[in-house]
DNA sequence: CATCATTTTAAAAGAAATCTCAGCTTGATT
DNA sequence: AATCAAGCTGAGATTTCTTTTAAAATGATG
């Protein structure tokens, strides 16, 4: 099936597109209920990531809209977002089983905060997978484990670090003067080498035995991590 | 095990008292921090149902506590409740990590209200997370007893929320740092070596009689718990 | 207040990582 | 091709990090 989305269920359509239009640039899929029987056939119809309801439908109002959806899905979050304001209204609406109620005019970053705090309760982190990859190179943040296709490579701190630091900016050339700052908090005007010898270690590491090499240097410029030989870059 | 409270953070002594009563009029336990130090002392020692936060509190402001509380305990629902309502605030409380953000003056029954909803959201999964394993490890969270196979294991307090923290990072990396603060409260500066003496306690106790060694030390980086020898990792 | 368990500090030895240095190789420039 | 600058490499010195032991503080208990 389809990614998890988010049904807005909003009679106002200028209210509900703008909505609608935000939430995707933010990267979530949206779904839209111009009233509240639609709102409800789309609710029964599937499991949404996340309910957001007008109070002032069409056919349904949201209310029972909220209870009824409550009654089959105990655990979907529910944002009401309405223009009525009163304490009594805001009541109502937590009876029915809403995890949040927003009064008209908001601004949308707010609703936006909410969503995800409301999201970060529901999911608790898909187990943040931190994980990096160029070409068959894969690097773990978490577990601080290397390997290229499915052999393990052991790398020390100093080596670990300098071989994130180049994966996040794959593809670009990064000087010696950005890594001596980075990594070593040094401005790279000590006449040291380490760098290059660091660099070695990692070729010895994660390319000497292997066809396709991955770190390249730019003579004066720097180096930069990607797959392909030196010979068709550009 | 007492039972869980709901945590005031709130300098002003008649709105901490009031809060304070309504809840326990419905049902709910309290404590009460009239600034920000004792707020964080109270939080670091013991873990809440329910956290609410003023914002502008002596010592310690709202936002920093709440970071810190974040960084120690994921998962507590945390309540902002303030007089400035702009959307930059409000978007600044739930970027440390709040989950709601009410903003003074507000009615008692819509605290109460949104503080329902949370505790809905975060207490279904008491009874599953309350024993953690890793690979013939088991350790008890309730009735603080670890057993590794089927052989009982004493550890001291200290050696149990090491091993408590260790297990729920477990295949992670954690730093010094990170357990120093977790653990100790101390920003790992000061040149103490517990951590080396603990977990090489911790060592004794559950690895030192047993073929699969369970703590890894990734030098300059930090410890880990999985099991599996530094061979073969993954 | 004496005793015992726990927590913390201190110090030494060992292991591993980091860095320096000198010589070597490669690439750019003429 | 000659030259010079830039980068690479291996060996070993230096430094840092970790482990381990012992003993001193701290705290709890009766």
């Amino acid at each position: 099936m389809a990614e998890p989305a988010i049904l807005i269920v909003e009679d106002h359509v200028k209210m509900a597109d703008s909505i609608s239009k935000g939430l995707e640039e933010n990267g979530f899929t949206t779904e839209v209920a111009y009233d509240g029987f639609i709102g409800k056939r789309l609710s029964d119809a599937k499991d949404y990531e996340l309910i957001i309801l007008d109070i002032n439908l069409p056919q349904i109002n949201g209310y029972e809209l909220c209870a009824h959806i409550r009654k089959k899905n105990a655990s979907v979050p529910i944002i009401m977002l309405t223009a009525m304001g009163s304490t009594e209204d805001k009541l109502l609406g937590f009876d029915q089983g809403a995890d949040d109620y927003i009064v008209k005019p908001f601004e949308f970053r707010e609703l936006l905060a909410r969503i995800k705090a409301l999201l970060k309760r529901v999911q608790p982190d898909p187990k943040s997978l931190r994980v990096l990859r160029v070409a068959d190179l894969e690097i773990d943040l978490d577990s601080k484990t290397v390997k290229r296709g499915n052999i393990s490579i052991d790398l020390t701190a100093k080596e670990f670090l300098l071989l994130e630091f180049l994966v996040q900016n794959k593809g670009k050339v990064v000087s010696k003067a950005d890594i001596a700052e980075k990594i070593w908090n040094i401005t790279f005007d000590t006449g040291t080498n380490v760098i290059e010898v660091y660099v070695n270690f990692l070729r010895k590491k994660i390319d000497k035995n292997f066809p396709v090499k991955l770190i390249h240097t730019h003579i004066g410029m720097g180096y930069i991590l990607k797959a392909g030989d030196d010979a068709n870059q550009n």
